[in-house]
DNA sequence: AGATTTATTTTGACTACTCAAAATAGGCCG
DNA sequence: CGGCCTATTTTGAGTAGTCAAAATAAATCT
């Protein structure tokens, strides 16, 4: 059985490489995991010895296709998880992400089966984070940014980036949730300004790099 | 934070200061946890340095005021999950104990009183056991036993002990959960056999050392 | 290319928890 | 009371995970 140690060293591998070479940095790893970079270093030598990831000294780290299996199924209970604290408990979306850091390495896969099947087997948690298949399948769709988006055409929000209990409360106030529908009415790149309109809403400024956390996809 | 180790010896010297004198022997601490004695005392001298039990050594453990709230804290989670386990995901009540062991350490006190209320403030768990109150109140009823209740009265079960997933299969499959309604219809001691009949249902026979792990009141 | 900056690794040390096995203290029995 | 049996404690050692600080390699900049 997987410490709980071991199952965060490994989902953060999986986070961290979604963008990139698939080669994760050990600072930014030590960086995710709140501990100094020696700490990830040797940690990251013991996951190597058991066949976790690949060590590419002083190059980065990455996943064998055991320790992806083992992320994708502690990434599909935390946001299982998650799902299952806003939906049925009715927790504020922005403190979720703290208890399933925890809950994640208590639960069962019989636990987590019955959880699934509760919640009708969803695709997202609250956050419209993809919640990766039983089977170990995940949505890796690339969706553009309110900071990176066409202007002027009716787009919804599909997800945000970005699990700080500030900026998920922010979205919430100002009901920027998955699903809500807007269009970006204007965007000025030396304010660092985007400027959004929704449906019977007042309109709503935000900056560049608050933008480049709210993902959107054309209204369907 | 207390850490799980902590918490687990604090549950189990609750537990198993029900009956005695409230002093817990090292022997038996240990054996309930799983761990050499050697490993019991060490842990103990530790747990005493930070106030939460009392140590008479070559005697026994003894809870302080902090470390009683502390263990009913993690008591009242363990059985508040098993109820969600099998009142809501509709769990076997004989695999719920497993999964609460893990859990119970997991869960905030925020996400339990939102099960708590989910529930509907249950009294009791899936077993009978007595639920803490949020402020740290165990019914500590005495019950008696199949083994030990008076004879030809209609009685009912309002209890199993003996956490064994065998004996709770057992129960459940012979029908005795909690609630059932039934009388002592003879008792041998010196074959240590109790034979039970339940309205509607043929006579069932049990040794003394089951029969004593079933709690029984008047019929209400 | 040589020097400097920066990320990574190594080393030594610490905490929490555990076991095996030897030492010891209590309780009990004659 | 004195000896024996048994539970408990002590001692020595090991694993998992962590940090501080020194050593080293890579990358970058003259
Ligand atoms: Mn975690
Ligand atoms: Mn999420
Ligand atoms: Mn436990
Ligand atoms: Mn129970």
């Amino acid at each position: 059985m997987a410490s709980s140690t071991v199952e965060n060293y490994l989902k953060h591998v999986l986070l961290l490489s979604a963008g990139g070479d698939g080669l994760v940095s050990m600072g930014a790893l030590a960086g995710a995991l709140a501990v100094v970079p020696g700490t990830a270093t040797t940690m990251v030598k013991a996951l190597a010895d058991g066949g976790l990831v690949e060590h590419r000294p002083r190059h980065g780290v990455r996943l064998t296709a055991a320790g992806r299996r083992l992320a994708l199924g502690v990434l599909r209970k935390h946001r299982l998880v998650e799902t299952f604290l806003v939906n049925v408990l009715k927790m504020d979306w922005a403190a979720v992400h703290a208890e399933a850091e925890q809950l994640e390495h208590a639960i069962s896969d019989d636990v987590l089966d019955r959880l699934d099947a509760l919640l009708g087997h969803p695709a997202t948690d609250p956050h419209g984070d993809p919640i990766p298949s039983r089977q170990g399948q995940l949505d890796s769709q690339v969706y553009a940014t309110l900071a990176t988006c066409v202007a002027d055409k009716t787009l919804r929000v599909v997800r945000v980036t970005d699990q700080s209990a500030e900026f998920l409360q922010f979205v919430d106030q100002t009901g920027l949730l998955p699903g809500t529908a807007l269009r970006v009415a204007s965007r000025n790149l030396a304010a660092g300004l985007v400027t959004l309109k929704r449906p019977g809403a007042r309109p709503l400024a935000l900056s560049l790099a608050a933008a480049g956390n709210i993902l959107v996809a054309p209204a369907r």
